[in-house]
DNA sequence: AGTCGGATGTGAACCGGTAAAGCTCCGGTT
DNA sequence: AACCGGAGCTTTACCGGTTCACATCCGACT
């Protein structure tokens, strides 16, 4: 009966308003060349039409592309938990929605596919930039994408990105900040589970983790790397409680890793945060449904996206400045620290 | 020094070759009509200039895009924490990556502006077909989306997706599974903490819930429809709990309502699951990072995703057959349910 | 010897836009 | 009267692929 689609083009707007394809072109992109009254027309006619520009031929002929693209690279089980990355995205979204651009996803499962994938949507000019996020020491996206021209904004700091522009938090201040709020409230044995080792914002946090306790006098604090999941923040916790020398509080490099680890506390029949207090990083909901609510090092991770997305937009136009820095996370204390217990108290 | 990129095209590596761009392409797409030595030398040619086909210019003269479009509705900090999403996507991507197809992803702030987000993606070529999710009784999308022709599939009860073909977890079953168990338990007053009433699913599973109950001639229970988040699972709980005759278990239709619940209880001074038994849906990590952990109505949502993905594939190639079910969610026993305290118990 | 047919390619048209040059009026200058 | 410049369009040449009708060559068959 109808047969095969037979999509409305630009010619069929042209032909309906009597003009050229180059008149309706024009007005669509509110170029100078036609007439209000001609403007008017073609658009009533297009909107009759239900025509819209094929976003395809566009950017052949005018060799821009209205899609950025984002590759994750951690295992989907752990994606799907952790609240950061559809907060962060939703940052990006708010910026590209402005400039009616659009984000294309893809999970990965390892970094060489990540950047077979960036060759591919580069080489195909599928995308004009990308955001690459979870920066290890010596990143081997660096080389491989900077030899294939790739217009990209990296998250993380500067010291791992390469030529790549950099949008990152001051983690180690705020490690700095964690620790001393907790040895101002007495604790003097302080514990970290952190991310993977390889992860460049680990190595940054522990280190600043380290010379903190240090430059404090505390005594020296374990640190644990994990792979950021609940699981491995569960086993974690448990091994730093089940030591003699447990600790009386831990900071966690995630939220999650820490919701766990109140569990674990729980299930030892320690109080929370009576016998120990816990902090929690890159604040979501999810320190707010438990109980108790978990304190946090919170960050506005929606912004953080949206500043990436800013930056990136510098990028493809080429007006790309200095790096950028955004606001580093600050404490948010809620019900999850209190002061050391008296019997590990600070000394008098 | 470099100038502008100059990125290579099909006629550099024709030239290059030797052979016409007709020859390259012809080779590019494995179809017959160049011999094998010419196709490798093409090849060979193409890995020396780094060239992949253009996306853009492809599917512009072919008429084929391989993207599709996903929009998302709910608002950003739900999505953020609601790790179904991000566990359906992956799924989604898993079936989308063996055909070399990318996910377009866009969060947006209501239908209104996702059957405007979709008509331009559609009108303008952007994505083959498209997945929509969070259908509503009379949902606006069905007439908007269907006369524009748009490719989709639906997930959600095939009473509420119009003519999209659709593909649903039987949601009936499950919520009558659930009220068995726990009334297997010995509960005779249960609640239920729904989603949104405007969603088509809550008012299946709300429908559900009152004819299992009375079926098995349990008292009344109490149904609460929230938003769907954190704050409001915890306040239906709360106003559960202090309710005179305060039921002996719950059942939520997400997770984080479930955690929030668990909160709740604790923060009143109920043991769960001695006092108060809790049941979550969808079940995530975020069940198994609690303490006790959740009992849950568990769901490959992962697996769902993937289905999806292969049904609009199926859809967009003109070859798709009847209605999709995905297995039915299961109950999975954790720590949040038990028999229910004795004064409440089953009367003899 | 003549012809048929498959394998291997070529060339040109086309997909649906954009961009830049060109053409036409038309009022205002010189 | 000849000239100029700008507003308002039209024409035309791309963009980088795909596709299809048509050339060419070569061995085989009658």
């Amino acid at each position: 009966m109808s047969g095969p689609p037979e999509r409305v083009t630009i010619k069929d707007v042209a032909a309906r308003a009597g003009v050229s394809k180059g008149a309706v072109s024009l007005a669509f992109n509110h170029k100078p060349g036609v007439s209000d009254a001609t403007r008017e027309r073609i658009f009533a006619v297009a909107r009759e039409l239900g025509w819209a520009p094929s976003a395809t031929a566009r950017s052949l002929s005018s060799q821009r592309v209205d899609i950025v693209g984002l590759a994750l690279c951690r295992p989907a089980r752990l994606l799907g938990i952790e609240p950061f990355y559809m907060d962060f995205i939703s940052g990006i979204e708010s910026v590209l929605a402005d400039r009616s651009c659009s984000l294309l996803l893809r999970l990965v499962r390892d970094v060489d596919e990540e950047i077979a994938l960036y060759r591919n949507w580069w080489r195909g000019r599928m995308i004009a930039g990308a955001v690459l996020v979870d920066f290890r020491q010596n990143d081997p996206r660096v080389p491989s994408l900077q030899a294939i021209g790739l217009p990209a904004v990296a998250v993380g700091h500067p010291s791992l990105t390469g030529s790549f522009p950099a949008v990152w938090t001051d983690d180690a201040t705020a490690v700095g900040e964690a620790v001393r709020y907790l040895a101002a409230l007495g604790h003097r044995r302080i514990a970290r589970v952190g991310g993977p080792a390889e992860l460049g914002h680990s190595a940054i946090r522990a280190e600043a983790f380290r010379s903190t306790v240090r430059g404090l006098g505390l005594e020296e604090g374990r640190q644990i790397a994990t792979g950021f999941d609940e699981k491995e923040g569960a086993r974690a916790t448990r091994s730093l409680l089940l030591a003699a020398d447990r600790p009386t509080a831990i900071v966690y490099d995630n939220d999650i890793m820490a919701v766990a680890g109140a569990g674990v506390a729980a299930e030892m029949g320690l109080v929370v945060p009576d016998d120990l207090s816990l902090l929690a990083w890159d604040d979501s909901q999810l320190c707010r449904i438990t109980h108790p609510t978990l304190s946090a090092m919170s960050h506005d991770v929606h912004r953080f996206g949206a500043e990436v997305a800013r930056v990136l937009f510098e990028v493809i136009e080429g007006t790309h400045t200095g790096p950028h820095q955004v606001p580093t996370p600050t404490l948010t204390p809620r019900g999850s620290t209190a002061p050391a217990p008296a019997s590990h108290g600070r000394p008098a």
